[in-house]
DNA sequence: TAATGAATGTCAAATTATTTACATTTATAA
DNA sequence: TTATAAATGTAAATAATTTGACATTCATTA
């Protein structure tokens, strides 16, 4: 799976701080290295510390008895992890492995915390990140909850759009899409279909281009208010 | 609607705080007063400030152009909202109103913030409640995603359940449940006759008693981990 | 430039969920 | 203690979605 809805239009926590800041905290930060497929947390764990993405991919799940692997949430370079072992006072609850060679900046709870206490900018970082992510995560549910395929698929493609590279066309597998949702690959092959035959958006091999992001945000607009 | 999953579960900010600090914020606040159904927040509304519950419950949602209301979430006593237009600096994105008589304590964005830069333990608590949250999201969405729907049923219970008052019996409406899932009640209806039929709850009007929590969890956890 | 694998498109049968319209049960208030 | 409203239960028809089995298109690399 390369694409997400969670990882993406997730700010980045460390792009949240100023340049100082950011280099104060890396410096208190042993950089890891890892190849495709490691470790870097398992569940259950109870080592508390916050974990930032220098490079790479880290992939947030969890593994089932037979091995398979459950996806949760994609974080890349600028983002963070593990906050939850800090604020919740909780293990893990998740596993976390790398795709394709990544560097993870760890920091352990003790030396953070100092840092954080004495830096309020650190917090509201987090919080900026944590609360626009809630956000985000409201309005797919919303969205899963409410709208009819078409309408959902719509909406959705505009959230995973936002942080798109090119502003227009937008990389991903029809079944990225359909594993974001919920629902089968067929179903959202329809779905974009429907949205294609509406002009509202292009099908391609790998990707979808729409033409007016505008257009397709006021599409969905009228399509909710009637309900 | 009396239940809703977002407003269960995640914890109260004001009792994340030690006694002497949640009583200095408090007193920075002006305690308004709604009657029923008052709107407190509009949608679009760029004052900044924080709002805590003291009593009464607050809905969070939007409105259609037809008038009717779409539930986002819910809070009530020592739960807060409005983080978001301190720490994202956007407009409200919903509207909020009163259920009941509902006293809010609101405190202005400079006011707060000062406090909240001398206090670390306000981010803390803040943050904890925002991590809480998204979890408890990110476990409901994956649910939604992944679930069948006896299964997800049973799941979203297991969920709702975790700050029930009892912790055997959970007084809520079969439409609630069915909205918190985004189906309708009769498939509800079916799914938890299917369970309680396999003895892991007993249905009775309004409420749903769960003999044992930890014989459904674990059959939630062999139903899924099949998956 | 073939050959291969990855992604998308199409179809029908089977499954799952919704809708509609009532019936029944339970709580609340007159 | 009735009335009344609210919540739940039932069942059949309809609609939406999934499944599985292929066909086709596109990109990559041997």
């Amino acid at each position: 799976m390369k694409n997400d809805p969670f990882s993406i239009s997730t700010p980045a926590f460390l792009d949240r701080l100023a340049k100082p800041l950011a280099a104060r905290l890396i410096e208190m930060a042993s950089l890891i290295k890892y190849e495709d497929g490691q470790m870097i947390h398992s569940r259950g764990d109870t080592k508390q510390g916050i974990s930032i993405v220098r490079s790479g991919l880290a992939y947030v799940g969890a593994y089932g008895q037979d091995g398979s692997f459950v996806l949760t949430s994609i974080f890349g370079p600028g983002q963070t992890f593990g906050e939850f072992t800090l604020f919740a006072d909780l293990p893990r609850t998740h596993d976390v492995t790398s795709v394709g060679s990544t560097e993870i900046y760890q920091i352990a709870a003790p030396h953070f915390m100092k840092l954080y206490d004495s830096e309020p900018d650190i917090s509201r970082a987090l919080l900026s990140c944590s609360l626009i992510r809630t956000h985000l995560l409201l309005e797919m549910m919303d969205a899963m909850r409410r709208l009819p395929l078409n309408e959902r698929t719509a909406k959705i493609l505009l959230i995973m759009m936002q942080t798109a590279k090119d502003d227009k066309v937008y990389e991903c597998r029809q079944s990225d899409i359909a594993f974001a949702l919920g629902v089968s690959r067929m179903s959202i092959s329809k779905a974009l279909q429907h949205l294609s035959g509406l002009g509202l958006l292009e099908l391609g091999y790998g990707q979808i281009r729409v033409p007016s992001p505008e257009r397709l945000a006021s599409w969905v607009k009228v399509q909710t208010d009637s309900f």
